[in-house]
DNA sequence: AGCGATTTGTCCGTATGTATC
DNA sequence: TGATACATACGGACAAATCGC
């Protein structure tokens, strides 16, 4: 089956496109009735070009981890997820997770407080200048990250929540530590774009990776925003499914 | 301001990789108040390239119709869209859309009667090998591509639903016409990928591009499944947005 | 154990694209 | 605008490892 062909002379290398396709087919379970890549020259056949691309191309997912070549049996792959993430009212991400992970880690990378400039200031329904606490989150599952977020809270209203953060590595059970038992996913903004420097090393992505971008704003029982969050997932790692 | 630094040699061309930064840039609005690019040297400096690099990003983008460049006077804005789809229920494309664009075209690009393989059986919760129609479609919104989908139908519950989408333009009144009222969307499935060829040619997108991709299955008022799409987004113009 | 087929690893050389100065 | 350095992509040839018969 002849593949559609990869682009020529348009600035995204050939092998680069090629381990992108690659990638996307692993994750989309497309071996794993043999549970290694198809060889280097079906592969070259497939996309219409020389083996030697096809190597750069496998070279730069055995970088990623994603597989290991071994001489005279093939290209094994290694490592193939694409977590799934529920949207809902009562979206969580430690729950959304579940038993797709053993381990689940959530990392306080930083926290700071700031003033609400005009566009957080709308979305938490607060002043222009209003005290914000901002939490910088990066969660892993089984090691791996799957998203980097940031985090906007009223800072009179949820003092101390970084601190009930890095301790617990959850929202929620640091939104129940500074008194907020419960609250509800009011809405979610969905985007994609280019992994920029940051999500690079911080997802540890290689160039060229997309990343999903969410905007979820959380709201108490009463309806009152506390929390607004721009989160970036790894697209190759992570789906959302939106339930009605 | 320093940008973040661009990645060379990772196999894609610096000149790709700033074209995506400033047409993201250019989608989110950055600059919005002076309707058009910074100068060439000001964007060589933040991204640390020469140039020649910058003007080969800008030519790519103006290639794209996004920008245009004026001597003397800089590098016109000319588009910058980005169409907010909100999934619910009672998600409807075209009225999805609603004001954000003047003109809505769904155009029918293929179809056809096929069996159900077992992914599709049992999505739609039919038997494997019942017959399914499949219909291919292209929507636009003021002449632009906005999404490219694939859909299939129950063949005997909806005979003749590819000519009312061809004459209507709409799965709502198509599905109207062949005895359906109302529908509603069970669930939506949402991941991002790079743009393939047929994505490339279809969307009018160029290589390296991100396409959103959803899986959407709608049902009846009993909740009987009626239809299951795997559309496409080009990512650049797009966002979803979950009201809960 | 031997053999051939399959598959990855390594080397050569050449042409073109990318980026800088 | 050229000159230069490096990355990309192709083509071919052969070595080395694995597997089934």
């Amino acid at each position: 089956m002849q593949e559609a062909a990869v682009r020529r002379q348009n600035g995204v290398a050939l092998w680069r496109q090629i381990a992108d396709r690659i990638r996307s087919a692993i994750a989309g379970g497309d071996y794993d009735a043999i549970g290694k890549v198809p060889p280097e020259m079906v592969l070259a056949e497939q996309f219409g070009v020389n083996r030697h691309t096809v190597r750069s191309a496998l070279a730069a997912l055995a970088q990623e981890g994603i597989v290991q070549a071994v001489q005279g049996r093939g290209t094994l792959i290694l490592r193939k997820e694409r977590l799934n993430f529920p949207i809902s009212r009562r979206t969580r991400f430690n729950q959304g997770i579940g038993d797709q992970a053993r381990e689940k880690e959530g990392l306080l990378l930083a926290s700071a407080e700031e003033a609400a400039t005009a566009d957080l200031a709308s979305r938490l329904k607060l002043s222009v200048g209003a005290p914000l606490i901002r939490l910088e989150t990066l969660r892993k599952a089984d090691r791996r990250p799957v998203s980097r977020a940031t985090a906007w809270f009223p800072a009179d209203r949820f003092a101390g929540i970084a601190d009930a953060y890095r301790d617990s590595g959850s929202i929620t059970t640091a939104f129940g530590t500074v008194g907020l038992p419960d609250y509800i996913r009011v809405s979610t903004e969905i985007t994609a774009v280019h992994a920029d420097n940051d999500d690079l090393s911080a997802l540890e992505l290689s160039p060229g990776a997309i990343v999903l971008v969410t905007r979820a704003l959380n709201a108490d029982a009463d309806g009152v925003p506390v929390q607004y969050a721009v989160s970036r997932f790894p697209a190759d790692a992570v789906q959302f499914t939106i339930e009605n």
